[in-house]
DNA sequence: GCAACCTTAGCACGATCGTGTCAAGCTTGA
DNA sequence: TCAAGCTTGACACGATCGTGCTAAGGTTGC
């Protein structure tokens, strides 16, 4: 579980010379606010992995945003007719 | 797939009296650029759909922005020694 | 009215997630 | 030195993901 949460990037312990594992206490904090968040809002683990790559991919984070905003943004729009149509006309293309 | 994104609030097309679904060029777009999103940034569709919700739970997002931070705040550090030894008390408490 | 298209519900199936456990070897402390 | 504890690698196994397909039935356009 822990070498899982490593190579997740989300608890990344220190290292002795020998190579183990020296778990602190901000290791400690970060795995019981880990459990809490779990548990409390459902979170998966790679859902928080994610969230940690937006913060350090600048152009993922822009991307992302870019696409949120095209999805709730006009959306209590009534449904003009021509869209209807379009999306007809769409329909028939997309057997490509 | 167009409903399993629908379930997962991606994109979510109106629907017409009869209970079909209406993709208009809006949803064309989401889908066009999502499929961009996956492609060039690997970001799944669970991944995209957290991000949603990070977007429209502000506790939430909160959290999560508090544990990140506690992630790489202080990463820099060389170990005190203190620390190393609390890590074998604490060690040795965890079997529980 | 009938063919073509849509709806939901459900199953299938490989891939990945989250977790545990086992084996073989290196480290450490008394 | 020797037992206890750590390391990595590997496998297992149920659960969920992402995608497709089929079945049974409603809608639409000619």
């Amino acid at each position: 579980m822990l070498r899982y949460l490593e190579r997740a990037g989300l608890v990344v312990p220190r290292r002795a010379q020998s190579g183990y594992r020296l778990y602190g206490i901000r290791e400690l904090n970060q795995l019981r606010s880990l459990a809490e968040l779990r548990q409390v809002f459902g979170v998966e683990i790679g859902e928080l992995a994610f969230a940690l790559r937006l913060r350090r991919e600048p152009a993922l984070r822009a991307a992302v945003d870019t696409w949120l905003a095209g999805t709730d943004a006009v959306d209590g729009l009534p449904a003009p007719g021509w869209v209807e149509w379009e999306q007809r006309k769409h329909e028939r293309l997309l057997a490509a």
